[in-house]
DNA sequence: GGCTTATATTAGAATCTTCTAATCATATAA
DNA sequence: TTATATGATTAGAAGATTCTAATATAAGCC
């Protein structure tokens, strides 16, 4: 993975990397709410949610559509997201190698990488 | 999504949110690496490389094999990891909804949150 | 126009993260 | 046993993130 696009995912993982904004954006996967909505569910001011959703703009993970005072904001990306959670809220067991393992797989070859030093 | 839920997973997605980190990553799903194989590929000092392991086995992301003096780290959930790589190397096009959109696919009910206030 | 409701912005303190410099520990080769 | 190689740790400065308090804006109602 290059440089800039290993930048460019880490900043689009520190958009979800925040207790709150990935219950924002488990609600959003129920449907579209508006900010009143969000106060009622999540235990932080009206204004700290409206920051993160400011984060979660910028990084394209939501959007709004104005009616009137209010706004319905909605998942931008849903598949990333819901991709993103499901795989968040799925079991993945710690798997443990050893020297001998790892120098069994090396002998069945394909992965390893060949060092050109020097 | 609960609060300790949220909470727990977003800790998980801070560890991967880091540029240097996703390379690391990405390198360890090719296979089995030491520090020195790493510090040939990035274009980071040896001591940065150490702290980012430490981030990612402190996270259950990574672990290694002893083998003499040498380090041979893996992936300890390679499914989650390589399911977040996959995610994040995939096209999502970000889509817009009007209000017109959000309310019709509110006509078809489903998804919505019952407001119950006060 | 004035009030209320819905939401955003700004400033700044507190906290967390990251990087660099220095140093340590351990294994092996000379 | 001294030197070299691999890799980790620690301290602290610099930078980024997060939260709170105060305030702003815009729409809708009376």
């Amino acid at each position: 993975m290059d440089p800039d696009r290993a930048y460019e995912r880490a900043e689009l993982l520190k958009a979800f990397a925040h207790p709150t904004r990935l219950q924002i954006l488990a609600e959003l996967g129920k449907g579209t709410r508006c900010v009143t909505d969000m106060e009622d569910i999540l235990p932080v001011t009206q204004v700290n949610i409206s920051q993160h959703l400011t984060v979660l703009r910028n990084a394209k993970l939501v959007d709004f559509a104005q009616d009137g005072a209010v706004r319905c904001y909605y998942l931008s990306r849903p598949k990333l997201i819901e991709g993103v959670l499901t795989l968040l809220s799925t079991d993945h067991p710690v798997i443990r190698k050893t020297k001998e393992q790892i120098d069994r797989e090396k002998a069945k070859g394909g992965k390893e990488r060949v060092a050109v030093r020097g």
